[in-house]
RNA sequence: GCCCCGCUAGCUCAGUGGAUAGAGCAUCUGCCUUCUAAGCAGAGGGUCGGGGGUUCGAAUCCCUCGCGGGGCGCCA
């Protein structure tokens, strides 16, 4: 049996399409919905269901439960996966308990690649996540665009992208300025300016400074800002990287704005723009703004943007934006990817348009550009005593919780809620984290390999599945079938979320399986009989295998004891 | 004023127009001499923010109102 990348509701989705083109439907098909069985009482509805029925009922003027009748009488599933009823409109379909049997022996061979594909088709893209303005140590908040970037690059590279994570340093921007100026400040025993960094890593990055760049007190402020200033984001670069790297995550690139100047590449991007007549200068500035756009059809994207930007200011200095043109540049021409992946915090949210409005004023598919907001991390007020105030970097936060826990948290909600991080409730209820009933399972099954290989070192070469007869059993197989959708929407959706919820029914069915042992001793994996021990040994392979597959796309350990 | 997100069980949250809306935590009741009890089984708990509309069918789509969060700068 092959495993289908696309899962068996893909399998089931195209018998289902098959039977209705055969009842001579020549039209465009509605949506037949096909998706999980939901309600009912003991799965009496199956594994999953359509409402075809109910769908067709228009197109071929019949009443839905004949037309359901007649599928279910018609479709051919490959490979007898599942058996069809109809019910009312509604076509059912059963998993057999064969078909189970089989895939169990496949993702056990398959080892930790079950669900992978090629969906992508090696798509080379840049995802680009919590580009924090590098002035200052990742707080609570900076860990969920981290996490959530990180996941998504993970979907996307099991689902056959070539994925690239970036990392945009600010380095020329008002608050990089300030901070600068902060470094200085520090430098000479000074307070630093008004809306400037007080933080005492401020302090210790000028003593740094002082013995790395000889020199650096004699010179004037408008020469030593500028070289403290790349100096001391390098510094905090460096540490944010550590930060993260706790977190399993590694950036491949980290770009920095200062480049997008030295090679050229905004100035080029404005030079563009000016050509095609996307700028015009007002006020002694120059704005970039659909205003102009009227000469020639640039295109609805070119005027989702109503109000014209500056790019530079009439002080002569370019705008954040203006950077961002030559960063557009670099990443869609100079490096030439296919599609750029940015994840953004609902506060960045008005600057979509504007950005997309670039993306095709520049000459490209504003599609290529897609932007993932996330909801902000409000931290809970009240809480933050100066005791547990000290708690608000995502270091403490790690130090105090671990990595795992961390990432589970984050990963549990999807972009769109608003988080309110209660720092006492995270630290006291950490250990009631759900994952660690995830990884517990992992390490439940991991123990039981070794205690069958200690009681019984030599087992038949091949399993024989028709042995695994018990519900909780098939019930573990049945959650197995539904991994490789899980994985393919998650990354369609480029919602992570998914992959936690799914971890917690595939653990609830390892579970209850391992439990089974502890009710009635010939039900546990190991017993007398060698040819029962595999076959359930087999099943424990290809639910630790697929664990580990998901808990690694959440960049979540599996440990093998706890 | 305009734009975006949210409002689902006591709490935190899943839920891509389908059937009787789910999970974790919390509460209550049971289960460890034998492969890991960070576990298992069971119970209670809901006008899916309010009101209209579209549809054979709405937590899901549309309109409207309310509440909460975010944004609307020659800041990023």
């Amino acid at each position: 049996m092959t495993t289908p990348s696309g899962g068996i509701r893909e399998l089931i989705e195209d018998a289902l399409t098959s039977a209705v083109r055969s009842l001579g439907v020549e039209v465009a098909l509605p949506d037949l919905e096909l998706g999980r069985a939901k309600g009912g009482d003991r799965g009496e509805r199956g594994d999953y269901a359509s409402p075809a029925g109910l769908k067709l009922a228009k197109v071929l003027r019949e009443a839905p439960p004949s037309i359901a009748g007649r599928l279910a009488g018609v479709i051919s599933i490959p490979h007898d996966a599942a058996t069809v009823e109809a019910v009312g409109g509604y076509v059912n379909f059963r998993l057999t308990a064969d078909w189970l049997r089989r895939l169990v022996a496949t993702v056990a061979a398959n080892g930790p690649g079950y669900g992978r594909s090629q969906l992508g088709g090696g798509e080379r893209l840049q995802v680009e996540f919590a580009s924090i303005n590098p002035t200052g140590p990742l707080h609570i908040g900076h860990g969920r665009g981290t996490i959530l970037g990180d996941s998504i690059c993970r979907l996307l590279e099991f689902t056959g992208h070539d994925v690239q994570r970036e990392y945009y340093v600010n380095s020329d921007n008002t608050q990089t300025r300030r901070f600068g100026a902060s470094v200085y400040a520090r430098l000479h025993g000074k307070e630093p300016p008004e809306g400037g960094y007080t933080g005492d890593y401020v302090t210790e990055i000028a003593e740094a400074a002082r013995r790395d760049l000889p020199g650096i007190e004699g010179l004037p402020e408008e020469e030593a800002e500028p070289k403290l200033r790349m100096y001391a984001i390098q510094k905090v670069v460096e540490r944010i990287s550590a930060t993260v790297a706790r977190l399993n995550i590694h950036y491949d690139e980290w770009f920095w704005e200062s480049r997008v100047w030295e090679s050229g590449l905004a100035p080029r991007a404005i030079d563009r723009l000016r050509e095609s007549g996307y700028l015009k200068e007002r006020d002694g500035a120059l704005w970039f703004g659909p205003a102009l756009e009227e000469e020639d059809g640039l295109g609805e994207q070119v005027l989702a943007e109503d109000e014209d930007r500056v790019v530079i200011r009439s002080n002569g200095q370019p705008t954040y934006f203006a950077s961002d043109l030559g960063y557009l540049l670099s990443r869609f021409e100079e490096r030439g990817y296919n599609r750029v992946i940015e994840v953004w915090g609902a506060d960045h949210h008005g600057y979509v348009p504007r950005m997309k409005s670039a993306v095709a004023a520049l000459g490209f598919d504003p599609e290529k550009l897609v932007v993932i907001l996330h909801q902000m991390v409000n931290l809970k007020e009240g809480k933050m005593s100066k005791r547990a105030g000290r708690f608000v970097t995502l270091d403490e936060l790690v130090d105090r919780v671990g990595s795992d826990p961390v990432r589970y948290f984050y990963l549990l909600r999807s972009p769109d809620t608003t988080i309110e991080f209660d720092l006492e409730l995270a630290i006291t209820q950490s250990n009631e984290n759900p994952v660690y009933y995830a990884q517990y399972a992992h390490a439940r099954l991991v123990n039981v390999e070794v205690t069958a290989s200690e009681r019984h070192p030599r087992l038949p070469d091949r399993a024989d599945m028709s042995l695994l007869v018990h519900p909780w059993e098939l019930d573990v197989a049945r959650q197995l079938a539904f991994w490789p959708e899980i994985v393919q929407d998650a990354a369609r959706l480029l919602e992570p979320h998914r992959i936690p919820y799914y971890v917690q029914d595939l653990a609830t069915a390892v579970h209850r399986f391992y439990h089974a042992g502890n009710e009635t001793s010939e039900h546990r994996v190991v017993v007398d009989d060698i040819e029962l021990t595999r076959a359930r040994l087999e099943l424990c392979r290809a639910a630790r295998h697929t664990l580990r597959t998901a808990l690694d796309l959440m960049g979540v350990s599996a440990p093998e004891r706890m």
